[in-house]
DNA sequence: GTCTATACACCGATAGAC
DNA sequence: GTCTATCGGTGTATAGAC
């Protein structure tokens, strides 16, 4: 019983310096993005050398493949509240899911660019990290269910719609709103190509 | 006039030998990926040493950069022929320029990588590289407008859904073409939140 | 587990001979 | 204009003392 509690009590430490490695590895991605992650500079940001994070993580695409499992599992976390409560009108549904989304890409050009595209040569998630991805996947078709999506086709419209202004407010206006302004009137043009029913979101003038 | 002639054949040969550099520097970022393009393997490639390459570009970013130029001027190129016989109906007329745009993109996933996403940390195109990609889009306004899209927003809902679904086909299904398919359906889509005339590309079952 | 020391490969870029 | 030689730096990763 004495050496379980010891046995814990170090595993507890060792998830502690993991989690700070791959917390400094974010800090220095944001900075200077993913390339600018050396190992080096990660050990020193937490106080250590470089040889000694290969006690905790056995190369340096390990540490990525943390930092993308991650990014998922705080993904994960978001629309698990999210869903809670969405609003009744599927209208209003739709745009909170695509506002989430945006919103949570938006805040982090490089996490969207880890999690989302092929911007690293060469990195490939673990199945394990991978699988909180699959779980969004997986929350999304069941939303998309609710409100009478079941098509893969009609789904993938959406998720491509959606990662399109993504994808343009980060490359082209990133610190403004320019296309997150738009997503009212891309939900609308959506719901109404599926025949939704309800109120547009956004009023043409 | 001898001299004349004399500096235009060396002033071609060096034309010549900037090109033979930037298709070299092309080929292994379509091998390896745009990091893996570094100085001495493009002068390897071309039969010369690293330090050679400096009588040519001042430095690493001014090779990238003639990259990201032509591929713009590539592209301008292509709409150029495009341009010149759009059908007349509508719908057709945007769905060519999609599909345009979709299968430059998707040709080549680096190319697309370099001219429009924030890949590479640290570039910027310099104005005379960035020139041609202001002319496609100021060609892409003029066909918009033609098609009574004068609207600034209507515009960037064009090219951000068509941008998301490239972005979703290379990232997930890159020589496959399940985004691709889905092409007309998103035009009628759009066309249909525009109140554009005609009849759908797609026909819903 | 963490350290020092180091191996080894690679990078962009420059100096100076030819 | 191209070369050889080299600089000063980067990177990941390992060996071995403590």
């Amino acid at each position: 019983m004495l050496a379980k509690a010891k046995r814990d009590r170090a595993a507890e430490q060792r998830a502690a310096v993991r989690a700070e490695i791959v917390e400094a590895a974010w800090e220095l991605a944001r900075e200077r993005g993913l390339p600018g992650v050396t190992v080096r500079d990660v050990a020193e940001r937490i106080g250590m050398r470089a040889p000694s994070l290969y006690t905790h993580f056995s190369s340096k695409m390990a540490i990525i493949d943390a930092m993308f499992g991650q990014a998922w599992i705080d993904y994960l976390e978001v629309i698990r509240v999210v869903d809670q409560d969405l609003p009744a009108h599927p209208r209003a549904a739709l745009a909170t899911v695509a506002r989430t989304f945006f919103d949570f890409a938006a805040e982090d050009l490089v996490r969207y660019q880890l999690m989302n595209q092929r911007t690293l040569p060469g990195f490939t998630p673990s199945a394990e990290s991978y699988a909180p991805a699959v779980e969004v996947l997986a929350r999304l078709d069941d939303t998309l269910r609710g409100l009478g999506i079941t098509d893969g086709e009609t789904r993938d419209i959406f998720t491509s719609t959606l990662g399109g202004l993504v994808d343009q407010q980060l490359a082209n206006d990133p610190t403004g709103d320019r296309w997150r302004r738009l997503i009212d009137r891309v939900i609308d043009m959506y719901a109404d190509h599926l025949g939704l029913q309800g109120p547009p979101l956004w009023e043409q003038s």
